[in-house]
DNA sequence: CGGTATCTTGTAAACGTTTTCAAAACAACA
DNA sequence: TGTTGTTTTGAAAACGTTTACAAGATACCG
């Protein structure tokens, strides 16, 4: 490997004269830049970014910390991510913990041993620890944002959507279209409506919109579970909740997964969409789009999200804002065919 | 930041002797390397992987070069990787160039610069100066592994699907069920045929099996098209071509994605699915289990290319595998509700 | 107990940069 | 030409590890 001291040499200059080319430092003569420029290229050098993030101790390095990879959501929400981090010049280290929490420990580890810069986190259900590894990582430098989750006290930065009120608007959504016996679909946790995760913000203000909204409105929740967005569990809880609630005339489902099952599920019990039962997605991601019929969703801007939360990010590391930020933003209901106006 | 001197001195060794106890050597009294872990726990000591990897010149870094990240069948293929490779000790650096050479060229030389010991390539279209830049890094000595991809000479290892053979079994699926009029969506490159995309190979498969398998069998092809995946162009074809070729009666997308787009094109023009037209896709991505109705499909077995194209990288990179090895895996036919036998 | 082999430890030199400091070169001016 | 101020350059010291080498300690053997 050529070195800074071989163009040195090959320039007849100083290693600190190459040094000051390549990091484009001014105080550096035009015919000395020049010869400097031409050395490099005839030597085809490449700085040591080993080295210089060692001497820097700049890494240049943020990690992604998801906790799967390959749902829609985190995709869109990481491909985000990527781009702008790539564009303000930090390389990204992409982590998918899977929900296993010696994994997110081992990154966690990995991370501050490269001496990453700054870690964006999705977390997953273990808040509490979470948030305190996430504080033990303030206090040694990094910065760290959230995503997709908004921590009850305000010590970390986080950026997240209105989930309580788009739960409010998708039964806003069913009400206005004339549905009274609305069906819930949502995780266990959510159900019981005491976490600070994403999903029991919408359940509050699924119930919230229900009483506020119309009198006579009743939501029936399916029964728990606890993997909260898989497909499966659509299916499964769509399907007994259709057999056997028999005047339900519409099912809101927290998550476009869940609310894809849901349609399966009345597909396969002889259903018309939206005719028998109107079906309500909450995420808006690209699968919504392409369901027979399409998928009527609260739509959240992930992309949104993930730029935000990478703008965020880089003005902690860079110290342009040093006290935490929540950013709240808003969903937008995307009327599509899978949900109609009772006759 | 604690580093290995405070260790140190708080344990009453050498620093040498610390760094034995981190990197687990032999040849340490145990009294002593008890004495040195005692000192590391107190301090909170972490070693400084910028200076580690410096000091060795190995960054543990692999870089995985993708054209996109939000498609489903990235993702899968990237969630492979990044797990095997995170077993195995490495970190990954993922990477979508979005089909913009500028940028993929800037991805690989962060990569140059951050030393990466290896990188697998998911190359875009441009494949002569692909192929002219990963041989130039393999002469610098980086690890190269294409996947999805198979050059024509086989100076870098790859990880590909016999798309070859999946187009043909496709056809034969459709034909077995009676189809004579099969239509074909595909990219234009893939039509032409002459590339040595993924593409091209499934429509040679496909021509082939249309002349080998039946006397009277017909394929049309969709207008020319450059995107080659996308639901809306899925979309437009099999719109355009449902209404114009009458007597179709299957149609086989080169793309699972496509074929989505062709079956709600379906939908849109009031077929009744599989009555009216059969419906084949290619790739076997989680959504094809999830449309209406569930989509027959030639399954790759994605996660297995990704486990393979790490393996072979990480093989590269310890040197116990030298020379090029070229991996192809076979597809699989996955018989569901979108394919049904002529009456 | 001397001699030898083995185990354990420390010293010091790298690794390729960046950066401080001071010296050298140059320009401006009297 | 000498003085002063500015620009340009180089020497050398870091940064925190790993590791070659040598030396000290210990064990073993006759």
């Amino acid at each position: 490997m050529v070195t800074i001291k071989d163009v040195a040499k090959a320039a007849n200059v100083s290693i600190a004269t190459v040094s000051r080319v390549v990091n484009d430092y001014a105080h550096v003569r035009p015919a000395v830049r020049e010869a400097v420029n031409k050395a490099i290229a005839e030597l085809g050098y490449r700085p040591n970014g080993l080295a210089s993030s060692f001497r820097t101790q700049q890494s240049n390095i943020v990690g992604v910390l998801l906790r799967q990879q390959r749902t829609p959501f985190s995709s869109a929400l990481a491909y985000a991510i990527e781009t702008t981090m790539f564009d303000e010049g930090y390389r990204v280290l992409l982590c998918s913990t899977n929900g296993d929490p010696d994994r997110e420990e081992a990154y966690l580890d990995t991370m501050m041993e490269m001496r990453a810069q700054g870690i964006i986190i999705r977390p997953s259900g273990a808040t509490a620890r979470t948030i305190r590894r996430a504080n033990a990582l303030r206090e040694s430098g990094v910065a760290v944002t959230f995503v997709d989750m908004k921590p009850r006290l305000a010590s970390i930065s986080a950026v997240v959507c209105d989930n309580y009120s788009g739960g409010y608007e998708g039964m806003r959504h069913l009400i206005e279209l004339g549905h009274r016996k609305i069906g819930v679909v949502a995780g266990a946790v959510a159900q019981r409506g005491g976490g600070t995760d994403v999903g029991s913000d919408r359940v509050r203000g699924i119930r919230q919109a229900a009483q506020d909204l119309a009198t006579d409105v009743e939501i029936v929740f399916s029964p728990a579970f606890t993997e909260t967005s898989s497909f499966e569990v659509g299916l499964e809880c769509g399907r007994t909740m259709i057999t056997t609630e028999k005047d339900m005339t519409a099912i809101f489902a927290t998550t476009d997964m869940l609310a894809i099952g849901v349609m399966h599920a009345a597909h396969g019990l002889g259903l018309d969409l939206p005719r028998d039962v109107s079906i309500l997605g909450y995420d808006g991601v690209l699968e919504s789009s392409v369901t027979f019929p399409t998928l009527s969703t609260i739509a959240q801007p992930i992309e949104e999200m993930g730029r935000i939360a990478a703008t965020t990010l880089i003005e902690h590391m860079r110290g342009t804002v040093r006290t935490p930020r929540q950013v709240v933003l808003e969903n937008a209901l995307i009327r599509r065919d899978s949900t109609r106006m009772l006759p």
